[in-house]
DNA sequence: ATTTATTTTTAGATTTGCCTAAATTTTATT
DNA sequence: AATAAAATTTAGGCAAATCTAAAAATAAAT
């Protein structure tokens, strides 16, 4: 029933690669992944599929079964909620939690993680913007966040804004901002947040940390 | 330099039979303590001592080294700064938390435990009076001991507890006593070592030896 | 002071997770 | 389609942490 660390860490890796989805995932791209050598990879997968984890046909490659799937996401879970934490609470910065969060997530207790998620205030989402599974294992895909947390160098379209106040809607129409507009992250500044923005594929502006938080885009 | 987990829980057993003195702990003792077989012990002993962690001599008995010593109070310190994070900010029963603690203390970060300090306000005991050492793994003993030998007609504060099974824990709930309850010895009983106490100035109730001698007073 | 009992260590195995090298299967190329 | 290249698996081993059973050392008892 519970699983070492070490299997954990090959379901997660199988999870990450497969994005959720039913996808085929090679043997070579886990030992990637897990940074281990291919035969490695091999004895494990045997292990994963005596124990019904996975499904795996011999030189064809692997996809989580039904129970992997929901183990993947409890894992993930637990490592999105400790980073939330870490960054929430801890004062960490985002880019530092990772490595830490990759321990958390093995510590088991189902009441801690319950109790986790409680004084977190429930997070849906963790501080890198990707979306926090259920107690279940269950992941939602939640494809819109705030544009600080969205890729460079991407087109983003605005989805809707985290806040109603005045001052902010009107600040967005003076900058021809509003739902459906398309902005492209031209660059981060580290400085203070600010983020360079090409708008519609136009005009290129500076805009601060306090509004990209609250432009919502997918 | 870093451990595995086992050696930590080896190191961290010696301590606790030695009591931060200096004294020789035999193989039996430490079997007892993580729960293992006296072979797998002495296996383990030699280890450490290639380490430089203890001072082992076969058949005599260990005692911690000075960096031995040290290691310890980081991983004690580690288990009871998680142990007071359970109990003040989740909500935990402080006898609820050994376990989940017992796997967060292996967590490995400097930075990590210095900011879980900082959050939970550099506490200086933990939920069950048990003082925490510094960053460097000092611990500051505290001048207590147990009711059993604490002087007569004199009032005594609840400072740490002596076991830390739920048994005990839930006990000392339902009488009412908890870190910090004054308690004056009325009278000690020669038949069965049991005292007739007097909790907060109010009321009187007879407790066993057992449970006397594990309640830490100062 | 011998003998008996207890404690501790050694010897030999096992399991888990990992490795390299060789064999096998699949995929790509000429 | 035959061969070369790449991916994968099998085979055989290793280190860590554990075990049981036997041997050795220490402590207790007659």
């Amino acid at each position: 029933m519970t699983a070492t660390v070490a299997e954990e860490n090959y379901i997660k890796a199988i999870f990450h690669l497969s994005k959720n989805e039913n996808k085929v995932v090679n043997t070579n791209a886990i030992a990637n992944e897990v940074q281990t050598a291919a035969a490695t990879v091999t004895d494990m997968l045997k292990k994963l599929a005596d124990k019904k984890l996975i499904k795996y046909e011999p030189y064809k490659g692997v996809s989580l079964s039904k129970n992997g799937l929901l183990m993947a996401g409890k894992i993930v879970r637990k490592h999105r909620l400790w980073e939330t934490f870490l960054v929430e609470k801890l004062n960490f910065k985002w880019d530092e939690v990772h490595e830490i969060a990759e321990q958390l997530e093995h510590i088991q207790s189902d009441d801690l993680i319950g109790r986790l998620d409680k004084f977190l205030g429930s997070p849906k989402i963790d501080p890198h913007g990707d979306p926090i599974p259920d107690a279940e294992g269950n992941l939602i895909p939640i494809t819109s966040k705030p544009l600080t947390i969205a890729s460079s160098h991407d087109v983003h379209t605005v989805a809707s804004v985290g806040d109603q106040s005045s001052s902010f809607l009107q600040m967005l129409d003076k900058l021809k901002i509003s739902i459906g507009t398309k902005i492209k992250i031209v660059e981060k500044h580290e400085f203070d947040g600010s983020l360079q923005v090409k708008i519609n594929n136009q005009n290129i502006i500076n805009i601060s940390e306090q509004l990209a938080k609250n432009l919502i885009v997918k």
